[in-house]
DNA sequence: TTTATAAATGCAACAATGTTGCATTAAAAT
DNA sequence: ATTTTAATGCAACATTGTTGCATTTATAAA
C-alpha cells in the first residue's frame, strides 16, 4: 500500500502529472496483491471519465509504472510494475499466474529462469502465462 | 493447403457441419504459414455474417480445431491447432512469436520443454509468447 | 427421394472496449 | 501571480463481441 505521497512522487519522478485519477489508480492497485480486471478498476474509479481512465491506463503503461498482466481471458487484468521497469521498456521477470477457480490473476517471481532461443530469430522479450489452480483454491 | 474435401471431413470427425463459412475460414487458417489477425480473416471472409464469423470461430476454437495464437497486442491473432488438441482440451507444445518489425504472429516448436513449478499451485496449462524479430526480418 | 432434426445462419439490436477531436481545466514551472 | 502544457471531460465515433429469434440448411433417418 503506497502512501499519496510517494504515490505522487513516483509521478513525478516519470515526468507525470500527480493527478487525481492516476494517484486514485495507482492508490487502488498498489492495495492490492494480485492484478486487477478493467472492470473492477472500471467500477471504484467510476466518479472518473471513463475515457480519462484509457488514457490514464496507456499513460502509465507507456510510463513503465503499469502493465498487463494478462490479456488471453474475457478481460484484461492491469498491475504495478516494479521499480526496474522504465519509460518505453517494461522489465519484467515475472510470470502471470491466473487461477481457473477465482479468476484471480498474479504476478509470480519464479526461481527458475526461462530462456529462450530460436536460431536466426532474435528474442527481445518473453511472456509467459499460467493458468491452473492457485494456493487458496488447492486447500 | 488442405483440400476442401479433407477439410469437411476433418470437422464431421469433430461432430461439426461442414458449412461455407467453416470451410472457408479452415481453407484460409490452413494456406498460411503464420497466424492471421481477425481484421484480415474479417476482410478475406466479409462475404459472410460478421455476427456468423464470430460464432463460427468460437466454435472451431470450443472443437479443438482453431486457436488464438496472440491477444496481447492490438487484435487476435488465430491459427489452427495442431491434430493432437481435442474438444474442450487445447494441447498446445509450441509457443507463439511475434515480429515486432513485421507484425507477424507464428506458432513455433521450440526445443526446450518449459516446465514450470509453483509450491502449493497446481499448474494446468502455460502459454508462452515471445516478440523479438523473426529470421525474414533478422536478415 | 423425402422427411425430420437440430445445428447454423442472417438480421436487428445491444453491450463493452477502445479511440479521436476539441475546449477547458489544472499541475507544475516560472 | 502568471504562464505553460499536459491532462481532463464531453461528444462522437470505431471496433470487437454477444444475444434473441426466425429462417435456412447440412445431415441423418426413413
Amino acid at each position: 500500500m503506497m502512501s499519496e505521497e510517494s504515490i505522487k512522487e513516483y509521478l513525478r519522478e516519470r515526468a507525470l502529472k500527480a493527478t487525481p485519477i492516476r494517484v486514485g489508480l495507482l492508490s487502488l492497485l498498489s492495495e492490492r496483491e494480485s492484478a486487477i480486471p478493467y472492470s473492477e478498476i472500471q467500477e471504484n474509479l467510476k466518479s472518473f471519465d471513463r475515457v480519462t481512465l484509457y488514457r490514464t491506463l496507456n499513460a502509465l503503461i507507456d510510463g513503465g509504472i503499469v502493465h498487463k498482466a494478462s490479456t488471453s481471458g474475457d478481460e484484461t487484468y492491469y498491475a504495478l510494475c516494479s521499480q526496474n521497469c522504465s519509460k518505453h521498456c517494461h522489465k519484467h521477470e515475472h510470470i502471470h499466474f491466473k487461477c481457473t477457480a477465482c479468476h484471480e490473476v498474479s504476478c509470480m517471481h519464479i526461481e527458475q529462469a526461462i530462456k529462450i532461443s530460436i536460431p536466426n530469430f532474435q528474442i527481445e522479450e518473453v511472456s509467459v502465462e499460467v493458468k491452473g489452480v492457485c494456493d487458496k483454491c488447492c486447500k
